[in-house]
DNA sequence: TTTATTTTGTTGTAAAAACAACATACTTGC
DNA sequence: GCAAGTATGTTGTTTTTACAACAAAATAAA
């Protein structure tokens, strides 16, 4: 474990600087303040392996992660080892917000790395709650903050327009088609494997790779592995 | 169409005081600060009949709704009419703050009145921006919206819990779980019909009769009506 | 390259859900 | 109290899904 200390976050600028400046939770903080301000955060940078648990379900956390490279998946298990994926964070992305700013006490889900991934640990309650120094860039950062939990809402919202779908290929269809979306194509890689995609989709995945090679005979879409197009206007 | 003017407030606060104060958004706001501020917010009220909508899907919206009395339900229709109940929110509670606070464009949901229904609408920009008289209630408000957001969030989560689900028995008993929990007894009022508690958890009306039917054959749980009782410990 | 491992696709079967149609119970207005 | 309308429960049928077991393809390791 690596705690950054004020001498050591040049070194680790200089190679994260690029992501660091698409971080939301930094929008509005010009470059050669984002040290200071990692230091005033308690900035603590955490490497984890493959199948890592970065937290556990039931964890107490203080702290909100930043993906600095790799992926997390944050999911979560049942009692029989069940796996649902809620969601995927890839580099850039924040994770564990809304744990940190609700006073709630025990973690819901589990964060998992899906590859070998690095991970920024900052403060929150240093976020939110105005330094000592009524360091200017809190405000900044609480709004910031306040744009990310919006827009996880929202993705959360998203997410749960598949969910409600009643039958596995209309959850295939509102998924790809919200991939589709984002990508502005109608050609477009997933962030998931099979078996990955069936438990965000919360469905067998047997069952799902049925449907998809039925969708594939129908010409409503081709695949190949991670890459979709989307064939009809079937949205 | 009622807007507040200042003169108009005393006779308002007067009838939704004890409201007001539960309102999480006003969360450290003195009573007698209430009546400034919702003027300072623009804070409109409006009254609604049964199954009006407040929101349309696609609505460009620039306010956060407060429930005064009755209840709403944040819903998803689909192509065909298909509903899906997102979230109810009753007396007290703050809808619609994530639309405002991100820069989303079109609203991806609906909100329907449940029953007779007044809403305080109050400016959402207004809330986040510090007015040009600094008034100092702003980052109480502002702090007080992010624990909107991030409880918001939660929210979301625990209702995901029960869509992961694989099936309906299984979605039933999360959501009743929950409930319990929440009223920290076995016995509880869930705030749904069967319908709605059907568009809620994502199933068929009748199949899902069927199953609570069968969870009462085996001694699982008891209901009259909105009134269920869990008796065993299968949480 | 060959072998082992993982991922993805396929198929048949059993279980579950959706659907439709109807019965019964409960509300509400007259 | 009665009638009309609404909500809930029940049942049988059709469709869909989960599950299991395996085949084929792709990937990683030796």
């Amino acid at each position: 474990m690596l705690f950054l200390q004020q001498n050591k976050n040049s070194k680790f600028m200089k190679e994260y600087i690029e992501i660091l400046k698409k971080v939301p939770l930094f929008n509005r903080i010009k470059d050669n303040e984002l040290s200071a301000i990692l230091s005033c955060l308690s900035a603590r940078e955490f490497s984890y392996k493959k199948d890592d648990y970065i937290w556990d379900i039931e964890d107490k956390i203080t702290e909100v992660g930043i993906v600095l490279s790799g992926s997390v998946n944050i999911i979560k298990e049942d009692y029989w080892g069940n796996r649902s994926i809620i969601s995927k964070a890839e580099s850039g992305k924040v994770f564990g917000e809304a744990f940190s700013c609700s006073e709630t006490s025990k973690l819901p889900i589990s964060v998992v790395a899906c590859e070998n991934t690095k991970i920024l640990f900052v403060n929150y309650k240093k976020i939110i709650t105005v330094c000592s120094s009524s360091c200017k860039f809190h405000s900044y950062l609480i709004d910031n903050m306040v744009k990310i939990l919006a827009n996880n809402n929202l993705k959360l919202l998203r997410k749960m327009e598949h969910l409600v779908k009643r039958n596995t290929r209309e959850k295939i269809l509102s998924f790809l088609s919200e991939q589709a979306e984002q990508a502005k194509n109608d050609s477009f890689e997933i962030p998931f494997d099979r078996q990955e995609l069936a438990d965000y989709l919360c469905v067998d995945r047997s069952a799902m790779s049925n449907e998809l090679s039925k969708l594939k005979d129908e010409k409503i879409l081709e695949f190949h592995k991670n890459k979709f197009t989307l064939l009809s206007d079937k949205k």
